[in-house]
DNA sequence: GTCTATAGCTAGATAGAC
DNA sequence: GTCTATCTAGCTATAGAC
């Protein structure tokens, strides 16, 4: 590639700043062009099939931050299972700035988007849940438990950041994370 | 008003439908008019502010049906709490189609339309969040019980239609009412 | 109240100079 | 690789006949 890796990866958070904030359908070529300070034709060039690709290449960027911030936390890490619910659980909170930030897997799955990334969207889905669930199992959680424990969380990180922004109350989220990191280290007798 | 009060209704329903499935951004006035079976100029005579004020009418309507058919379920009927309950969360199941559908009020809160209707999405989500906590504590569930539950459910419906879509697994919607459903009933000791 | 027709604009996308 | 300039299609919105 004839420009700098570093730069890339700037175009690419940036472009992920507009559809996160604006969806598929609201993030226009030239609000995308403007945020990462790029004309209109110098991203095509990046990015030859347009919206699309770029939606694509912000998707795999999601996926590699999940397998190195989430999924390979247990890998890389010799501490203890506390700690590494810890570590994913912050990572979560810094995704999502403390529950300010919409997510861009949401934001990517509805409109006129809603069918075309929906197989990576899924797989990122599955990784996050395979690594949660993988956590649970340390704590001493049986499968069915570890299973649910996994899928609570997705799903109460997407409803409460709904919840969240329409109550106005920006304070759920962390408290969220909070008690389900409880749970997490409850194992029940 | 010179045209028939039925068809207004069956407007806002279509309208609704459009706003559901594509977002207010993905919403474009030639859907919305083919939908409605309407021309342009003709939706805009109804709704001369165009496409705010046909979300505006879509949310007045989704407001009177979240008090009719969830907050009112306990004025209206002299049954036992646990057939209100389970009224009220047929009901739920029925307005997302067994969590096949989106939710109008996340369609309706973001890309440009993120400022536009907070208000009324929050008073919505609050009517229902007040409704569900009235019939926890007729289950005998404190005051601090009763709003996380109220609570919980709301985030668990929001979460579960985003993750159930993502994951392509439609069952999880109405196990996760079932699921609530218990645990209203179910009061601790 | 409904329609056809159209104005005025912005969208996504491309050509071609540098 | 980046840019200016431009194309066509679709957008919101309105004028005015019926």
């Amino acid at each position: 590639m004839a420009y700098a890796k570093v730069e890339h990866d700037v175009v690419i958070d940036k472009l992920m700043e507009v559809f996160r904030s604006s969806g598929y359908d609201g993030a226009s070529m030239a609000t995308l062009a403007q945020a990462t300070q790029l004309k209109k034709a110098s991203l095509y060039h990046r990015f030859p099939q347009g919206k699309e690709e770029m939606a694509h290449a912000v998707l795999r960027y999601v996926a590699t931050w999940a397998k190195s911030r989430i999924a390979d936390v247990p890998v890389v890490s010799d501490s203890t299972p506390e700690d590494r619910l810890d570590t994913a659980l912050k990572a979560i909170d810094e995704l999502y700035d403390g529950g300010r930030l919409d997510c861009i897997l949401r934001a990517l799955s509805h409109g006129s988007a809603a069918n075309l990334f929906q197989k990576e969207i899924g797989a990122i889905f599955e990784t996050l849940i395979r690594s949660f669930k993988h956590l649970a199992l340390e704590f001493g959680h049986n499968e069915q438990q570890a299973q649910q424990l996994a899928n609570e969380l997705m799903v109460k990180i997407q409803g409460t950041l709904i919840v969240q922004r329409s109550l106005g109350q920006p304070s759920m989220f962390k408290a969220m994370l909070a008690e389900m990191s409880a749970k997490f280290m409850k194992t029940h007798f």
